[in-house]
DNA sequence: GTCTATACAGGGATAGAC
DNA sequence: GTCTATCCCTGTATAGAC
């Protein structure tokens, strides 16, 4: 329908310019070190622009971690369908996880940070809503792991949830702190560092 | 030998103030959204002074982040030598970890922000170091367990630290979210989680 | 050591032409 | 929709009196 672009150099238009700019050094530098002025200058649009197309500064930020929830939210779905063993399940939502954050580290950087940080805006209440009702899915995939007799009956649901997900996330937050000091096996090798922290998750650390 | 304080009501002198404001705002805030008219107003003195003692606000910071790792620095000694089995080893270090964690939140906030973020600065960067070495010390208290047996050895002892310290530091993190969520049994008894979580990292969670 | 006053840069946001 | 120019505020930092 649409004719083609004719190609400017951008080539995408300067809202989606601003977005991601914005995306790229909101991750890096984090809400309050970052300027509408350096936005602008990356996106090639001038900051008059920007208040043009956003209302304002917070917004703009508002606009980026929506557009970041939105794309890393429905990562479980399907897997309930699924017809392997919860092991297996298991092991697979933690895979994906891992790897959607690493192939997206900043809309993960800016997600987490705001997970993990207490606000009290209420737009951002709503992204930690979402957090926590995925939290709860995980937690009912377990339950029935439990119910099923595959996972035992006498740990806590959460417990094995918080452990699945606190793993991934410090994993990510400093891999490249890991990379740096060597001797870490899995630091640039995210499969090898799943398989291992699974087989500890599922079968303990301790000899036998 | 020195006279006892002639009780103002501070009763500490300006530049204790000034830290622990500071310490404070930092902590809650981040560094962008704390002004150094916040904290003088908060400590009771002048912006002037506060320039008088430190040279800079970034040299606040670093003073207020020196101060809360040499508190937290030197937690791991003294269980080296230890009597008790490896697997009651690292659950005292897995507790002691976290009770220090949670009875000095600013602290543990300040240095957890530096420590998963990835600065340039070289005055931090010693920060990044002490915490790379104290990782090393958990992974060779776990390599030990392993030569004497008492911990699977086909295991990396990194992913074992991974394990311990990633679900320390996001039941920290997490801990306020997850007492509004209710349902979640350890959300406000540490004792209950750091139990169950060494629990499931010793055992697994596979029914056997 | 502590203050008041001030310099000066950069921030967010608006006005108005094109 | 996009720009240039501008407003006003707040931020860090300094000068100089006490």
């Amino acid at each position: 329908m649409s004719e083609p672009q004719q190609s400017k150099k951008p080539c995408v238009d300067a809202v989606d310019r601003v977005l991601i700019a914005a995306e790229d050094l909101f991750a890096t530098c984090g809400y309050d070190a970052v300027s509408i002025s350096a936005i602008a200058e990356r996106a090639n649009v001038s900051k008059a622009n920007i208040f043009h197309h956003f209302q304002s500064k917070r917004s703009l930020y508002i606009s980026v971690l929506k557009a970041a929830a939105n794309h890393s939210t429905m990562l479980l779905m399907g897997l309930e369908e699924t017809q392997s063993g919860y092991a297996d399940r298991l092991t697979m939502l933690a895979n994906g996880h891992l790897t959607n954050y690493l192939n997206h580290p900043n809309k993960s950087k800016l997600l987490m940070r705001e997970i993990l940080e207490h606000t009290s805006d209420a737009e951002i209440r709503v992204l930690q809503d979402d957090f926590g009702r995925n939290f709860a899915r995980v937690t009912s995939l377990i339950e029935k792991a439990q119910t099923d007799g595959e996972i035992r009956q006498d740990l806590d649901a959460a417990i094995v949830a918080v452990a699945i997900l606190a793993t991934n996330i410090f994993y990510i937050r400093t891999r490249e702190q890991m990379q740096e000091s060597s001797k870490i096996s899995f630091a640039d090798d995210s499969d090898l560092y799943s398989t291992q922290m699974m087989d500890l998750l599922l079968n303990g650390m301790l000899s036998r």
